[in-house]
RNA sequence: GCGGGAUUCGUAUAAUGGCUAAUAUGCUAGCCUUCCAAGCUUGAGAUGUCGGUUCGAUUCCGUCAUCCCGCACCA
């Protein structure tokens, strides 16, 4: 692999139609990106394949798509009221920024379950001050999600939130899936969509974004068999990384999260982490968060959310594991991976040595010149065969075929087909492979049969 | 959110308190070209925002926005 900078990355992938930033002819908004031509396609290709591997080719996990505006009440539930916002409290001399139940925790005192207030309180008793000594004031809760407004605003409105997390969409349909498709335990549920988080500050591209996409899937299971299916699950979540998004083994380690940092659900998460061009970070995780979830919306729904064990009369609340793929994250480590340079007559060639099945251009047509009209037309043939057997196909008539070469180098498309004299001839064209950039003669439809085979996975 | 740096055609860079803001590449249109960024011609394209100083600001000052680095944060 070939290192690379965040830069070169988004400089790279503007130019060539990837990735864009968010509201730029207004100045840009932070955290926020918007997908171009190329970007959306490879963002397709991995969630159709995640889609397929874990929901089409499986008997044991079911599709769903709820709606990201939700009652407030299932954020009361999944205490994201209370628990996704951290309260902050500032230095006065330093203006530095610290977590408020940090601090106390350093001096002694516990936080648990006290509320804000509480804990200002205990800073003015106590007189708590700063690591550095300093007087405490200007203490906030900054919460993590969107709030905003449905219906009229001056009456009767509802305030409630943007989704965070897929996963509270999930539970709160646990009892239409039992109840259409009655499956036994353990099952699936799976979900891909848009989540909102107000983070402090979105950093590293498109790493740390305040609008994110998620695959996720929550798995069901009876309490005692949970740690047999994290490890199953935690394997398959290593072999979507290794074998499906083809990342290299040295590049993802697995990290298991301590109680301090969990998160308010999780009685266990593993963290996958790649070596992004600034170092290891998050790209998922898995986490097991018993019964948290439905338990908490059976008691504030007053619905039961039991679940019957086939041919008895045993009732459960199941217990979940959640194995979470950040799509954005997911994206960034197959750009990242793929950047590679070499050099061809003492020049440097920049290519995405992207997955065939990944890549968003499957295969370029060019004819060899532009003011010969037999070739032309000829090339505009075999570009219509391709158009319609392969998804993503692009023609390229500019400048010269060196060029074309290049440019479609830049952009990750794995095989170029050039059409010439002895096209007209004999129906060959000539192959050129991305990697090697080495060039095979064959038939048309011998090349064709050639590239279908290499996308699959 | 704090501290520091930055922001000029799509991209990468240059220059300037006052003349038409330059170069490369990409893009446009055409010529030429029998396989890895050849050449010629043509055209379009930029000083992030708002304000201040000034006769005059892309340049100096402030504001906001965005990006990068460090800190903090990342349920």
């Amino acid at each position: 692999m070939t290192k690379v900078t965040l830069e070169t990355l988004s400089s790279l992938c503007k130019r060539r139609g990837f990735i864009y930033q968010g509201s730029e002819i207004y100045g840009g908004m932070a955290g926020t990106w918007d997908y171009g031509p190329l970007g959306v396609a490879l963002k397709r290709n991995i969630t159709n394949l995640w889609w397929q591997t874990f929901v089409e080719k499986r008997d044991d996990i079911y599709g769903l798509d709820s709606s990201i505006l939700m009652s407030p009440r299932v954020w009361e539930a999944s205490s994201h009221i209370t628990t996704f916002s951290d309260p902050i409290i500032e230095d006065l001399k330093t203006n530095k920024q610290y977590r408020l139940d940090h601090i106390l925790e350093e001096n002694q005192i516990k936080t648990n379950d006290m509320s804000f207030e509480k804990m200002m309180k205990q800073v003015s008793q106590k007189k708590i001050l700063s690591p550095e000594g300093n007087t405490l004031g200007n203490a906030k809760r900054f919460n993590l999600m969107f709030q905003t407004q449905i219906g009229p605003v001056s009456k009767g409105s509802l305030k409630t939130y943007l989704r965070p997390e897929t996963a509270q969409g999930t539970f709160t349909n646990f009892k239409n899936i039992v109840d259409s498709f009655y499956p036994d335990l353990p099952f699936g549920i799976a979900q891909i969509g848009k989540n909102f988080r107000n983070e402090i500050s979105p950093r590293d591209y498109i790493f740390r974004s305040r609008e994110l996409e998620i695959m996720e899937f929550e798995y069901f299971v009876i309490s005692k068999d949970w740690d047999k299916y994290f490890d199953k699950l935690k394997d398959l979540t290593k072999d979507w990384y290794i074998n499906k998004l083809k990342l290299s083994a040295n590049n993802i380690r697995e990290r298991e999260i301590n109680k301090d940092e969990r998160a308010h659900y999780s009685q266990k998460t593993v963290d996958f982490e790649y070596k992004y061009p600034m170092g290891f970070k998050e790209i998922g995780g898995i986490s097991y968060r018993a019964d948290f979830d439905l338990l908490n919306h059976q008691r504030l729904s007053s619905k039961s959310l039991e679940y019957t064990i086939k041919g008895t009369t045993t009732k459960v609340i199941p217990h979940v594991i959640e194995p979470t793929f950040g799509l954005d994250r997911n994206v960034l480590a197959v750009l990242s991976e793929a950047y590679s340079e070499d050099e061809i007559n003492n020049e440097k060639r920049v290519f995405l040595k992207l997955p065939n099945h990944l890549a968003p251009v499957k295969v370029a047509v060019f004819p060899l010149i532009k003011n010969k009209p037999e070739i032309i037309k000829k090339a505009k043939e075999v570009y219509a065969v391709f158009k319609k057997e392969i998804m993503f196909v692009m023609w390229d008539d500019s400048g010269n075929i060196g060029k074309r070469y290049r440019k479609q180098d830049e952009i990750g498309t794995p095989y170029c087909l050039t059409i010439d004299y002895d096209s007209l001839k004999d129906g060959t064209i000539t192959l050129r492979q991305r990697d090697t950039t080495s060039q095979k003669r064959m038939k048309i439809e011998e090349s064709l049969k050639l590239i279908k085979d290499s996308i699959r996975i």
